[in-house]
DNA sequence: AGAAACAACCTGACATTGTCAAGTACGCTG
DNA sequence: CAGCGTACTTGACAATGTCAGGTTGTTTCT
């Protein structure tokens, strides 16, 4: 199944995927052109296209990715985490930070179009189940589907804001010029702490454990 | 000061930022285009070019639209209200529903950049003080600047973090499916109320009042 | 072994786009 | 009435997304 050596075929997709990511990482998702991509990946303007529908398939396999990536990262957290709330938002914004590119494109619904990939949708429902294995596991398995799914909007949207503004927005430049740049890794770990603490006491005072 | 009749100069300016707005609302800001703007101004493609530097610069004068409109909302609710979190929270994201075209382009900064353009950049600084001083009405003007920068994060990242997810993300979506669409609105007021909840609670804590 | 099918590309062409350059009309000032 | 700034216009250019139609090499069927 798997080619032998030499001239691995696909490898362009690969490239492709490699090249869209350099660009989006350093000049954003608009600079991703298909004959960019061809360029840096040494083939023909037409050659993406054999692996890629069009633009938007581009786009649509970065956020696959990158699905499937939030779904593993909000696994693994989940085998050890002792402290789900605060855990899934640092696992949220570690993602985030360190995966740039993919999470640039993964929520920018206009380009890539989740629903109408299917491969993609299938990695976006895959890492909003694990999110709400981590909130069922924040509120004690206790309230009804409605209200879980509440906790579910208000965790997501934390994580989801804090992440967007620091990456694209004004936040990391306002907290750069008004605590130094040196402090905001730090700003940052309080806005978690103090957001899962406010969470954890809430659940416990809500659902309180069964011992 | 404002023009009589017949032939308004000026127009086109207002006539170019509705329809990118209107191509905005529905098709999302890639795809505005200075010849189709242009086009549904009725002036030639060139035309744009006497008011606005670039397509950057279309952006850029309706992002500081959206930032002085959002100011101006913020300061609205800090004059009436009782709870300022909840409010807060409401103005936050009733201003991103009310006005997609502009929240839209507000925070993509690819394609306007915030702080290239100067106007916008004030006007940007116009809306966070307003925040800002949400933020110390909230936790009753008691902590430090550096802790009044970690509120102001969260309650900035849960607000924006809701607004995106719900206007461009996957999570309106979500919600129809799994709630129906009837109920996403009283969701969202469930996820602002829990949230404000939280917050008044741990502030109350952390910064009771005098009395 | 030969034919047919397919994968993995390539070359060419076309309409559309952002933007530079160079006009044109018109009101105003000196 | 000459000159100048405003508010446009027409023309041209390179770059882009994508359709159509090759051209290889390998595989599969008979």
């Amino acid at each position: 199944m798997v080619p032998s050596a030499s001239a691995p075929p696909g490898d362009v997709r690969r490239t492709v995927l490699d090249a869209a990511l350099a660009i989006i990482d350093t000049q954003g998702p608009d600079a991703v052109s298909m004959r960019e991509v061809a360029r840096r990946a040494g083939v023909s303007h037409q050659a993406p296209y054999h692996y890629f529908s069009d633009r938007a398939g581009i786009f649509a396999a970065i956020s696959e990715e990158g699905f499937l990536g939030l779904a593993e990262a909000f696994h693994a957290t989940l085998a050890t985490t002792q402290n789900p709330a605060r855990d899934g938002l640092r696992t949220y914004l570690t993602f985030a930070l360190s995966h740039r590119g993919h999470f640039r494109v993964m929520f920018r619904n206009d380009i890539c179009g989740i629903r109408t990939h299917e491969p993609t949708e299938g990695a976006a429902d895959q890492a909003f189940n694990a999110l709400l294995i981590l909130v069922i596991r924040v509120v004690n398995g206790k309230p009804s589907k409605e209200e879980t799914m509440v906790w579910a909007s208000t965790l997501w949207s934390v994580a989801h804001g804090l992440a967007t503004l620091v990456i694209d927005g004004p936040l990391a430049v306002k907290l750069a010029r008004e605590l130094g740049p040196e402090a905001v890794d730090e700003h940052l770990d309080h806005v978690i702490d103090l957001f899962s603490t406010m969470v954890s006491h809430q659940a416990r005072t809500l659902f309180p454990e069964i011992p």
